[in-house]
DNA sequence: AACGTTAGCAACCGCCTGGCG
DNA sequence: GCGCCAGGCGGTTGCTAACGT
């Protein structure tokens, strides 16, 4: 790909666009785009370039703002909780980063998509489980629900897997919004009864955690004599993700995502949860939740000097996720230092080219080496609010909201729509919930 | 200090979809 | 129904900081 070092790169006079350029944005860039969404709002992206002169294609415009310039954005590495969720919804519903991002307020699907990809796609070039194991059962018990035999629908129930299902919960198709019969939880799981009232996910979920137990083996048994799904890391046939034995088979399509997912061709089977996940959240009560925190704060930019190469990040990232990974030991509950380890072999090998300084990255098997756990601190930053500030004209830590009344905009623009958070509140119920979940596994065994 | 390696991430590309005439 | 266009989305690339030797 030919990109520029920063100074920027017209391309040549190919299409009707005429000199587009390309590359890491400038700040001067930015306010021009800045100063038109300001003024104009989002969308009609390819008129940025008339009105403003900036010599950027729409999409790139669109990318940029969504990505880095649009308030509410939250940058700094993943919390725990918004770690969770990435692997719970990924084995829900795939790589629709999208979707996910959807789902954690001030997070960009391309966020979301870089930390996949950067850190827990090695875990499957290492041939380690994608998930911990809670998350496995949780995403396997989903996945049993959508070829239940039980359930109307694609005739897709028991395919291969040879398992007894028990009736479905997770989904009524008389009636789709009524809430399932409550199932009890271990004492450990309970829940209050607001939430069995007004968050029928996670009533469903507390139902689904019950249910795993009988998948697994038709026991109640306390969180701790869970079994644990053992993985043979063999690739499913959809050319993804590790199948966990003893699991119902994924239902696939051809080309379908590379990871645990459902089938959402097979109507009437998908069930409430994956319409919720997958967006067709209209009919969720809707209820404010104080305890939620409020997302932050400053848009955070990212600015490539061309002459320092210095990177400027803005926001309210504090430390870094490796960071807090290494303080957590091995032998440490990873669940209540609210983190828990990747495990990586060598998977790729960057060779620096001295004759054109290229660098080439080749994926190379992870042969001999043993995988170890990721205690290696995180490259540093070199957190600057001052450039963003003197940008804006704001200070460092401001909220949104401060920002763009700052900027003399009287019209705070839409959350947009692209990764963007289209119901902060449902959102928020969503985290809520999900952080909910109990969860029961000693991750040390996973990363044995 | 120099060089190799790795991780993180910004930004591009191509495909797809929906709206519109 | 068809073509065009804008926007959205997921995959991929390439640059660079940080770390390792």
């Amino acid at each position: 790909m030919a990109r520029s070092g920063g100074g920027g790169l017209v391309e040549g006079g190919g299409g009707g666009g005429g000199g587009l350029k390309k590359g890491p944005w400038t700040q001067a860039e930015d306010k021009l785009l800045v100063d038109h969404v300001r003024r104009h709002g989002e969308g009609n992206w390819n008129a940025v370039r008339r009105e403003t002169g900036l010599q950027r294609c729409g999409k790139s415009c669109r990318l940029r703002w969504a990505n880095h310039l649009r308030p509410n954005l939250r940058k700094g590495p993943f919390s725990p909780e918004e770690e969770r969720q990435i692997l719970r919804l990924h084995g829900l519903i795939g790589n629709k980063w999208a979707r996910i991002s959807s789902h954690l307020p001030g997070r960009t699907d391309n966020e979301i998509k870089n930390y996949w990809n950067t850190r827990l796609k090695r875990r499957q070039r290492a041939g380690l489980p994608l998930y911990p194991p809670d998350i496995e059962r949780e995403i396997a018990l989903l996945r049993a629900q959508n070829i239940n035999p039980f359930a109307d629908g694609d005739g897709s129930a028991s395919a291969g897997g040879g398992v007894s299902l028990p009736p479905p919960l997770l989904y009524d198709a008389g009636n789709p919004f009524a809430l399932p019969p409550t199932v009890p939880l271990p004492p450990s799981g309970s829940h209050s009864p607001l939430i069995n009232q007004s968050y029928p996910l996670l009533n469903q979920m507390q139902g689904m955690q019950q249910q795993v137990f009988h998948l697994a083996g038709g026991h109640h048994q306390s969180p701790q004599q869970q079994p644990v799904f053992h993985h043979h890391q063999q690739h499913d046939g959809g050319g993804g993700g590790f199948v966990s034995s003893g699991l119902p088979p994924l239902p696939t399509r051809a080309h379908e995502l590379p990871s645990n997912q459902f089938d959402t061709s097979s109507s009437g089977s998908g069930g409430l949860l994956e319409s919720l996940l997958l967006g067709d959240d209209h009919h969720l009560p809707r209820q404010h939740n104080p305890t939620m925190v409020k997302v932050n704060s400053m848009p955070a930019l990212t600015y490539r000097d061309a002459g320092s190469r210095q990177t400027v990040h803005g926001g309210a990232g504090a430390g870094s996720d490796s960071d807090e990974a290494s303080h957590c030991h091995p032998g440490e509950d990873i669940h209540h230092s609210a983190k828990w380890n990747f495990t990586f072999g060598r998977t790729q090998k960057t060779t620096r080219c001295k004759r054109d300084h290229r660098l080439t990255k080749h994926v190379v098997a992870s042969g001999n080496r043993c995988v170890s756990e990721d205690f290696k601190p995180a490259k540093r930053r070199t957190p600057s609010e001052a450039g963003i500030s003197d940008m804006f004209g704001v200070a460092p830590g401001s909220t949104p909201g401060e920002w763009f009344s700052t900027c003399g905009g009287s019209t705070a623009p839409s959350p947009g729509p692209s990764s963007a958070v289209t119901d902060e509140e449902f959102n928020l119920e969503m985290q809520q919930f999900m952080s909910l979940l109990p969860l029961s596994i000693d991750e040390h065994s996973w990363n044995a």
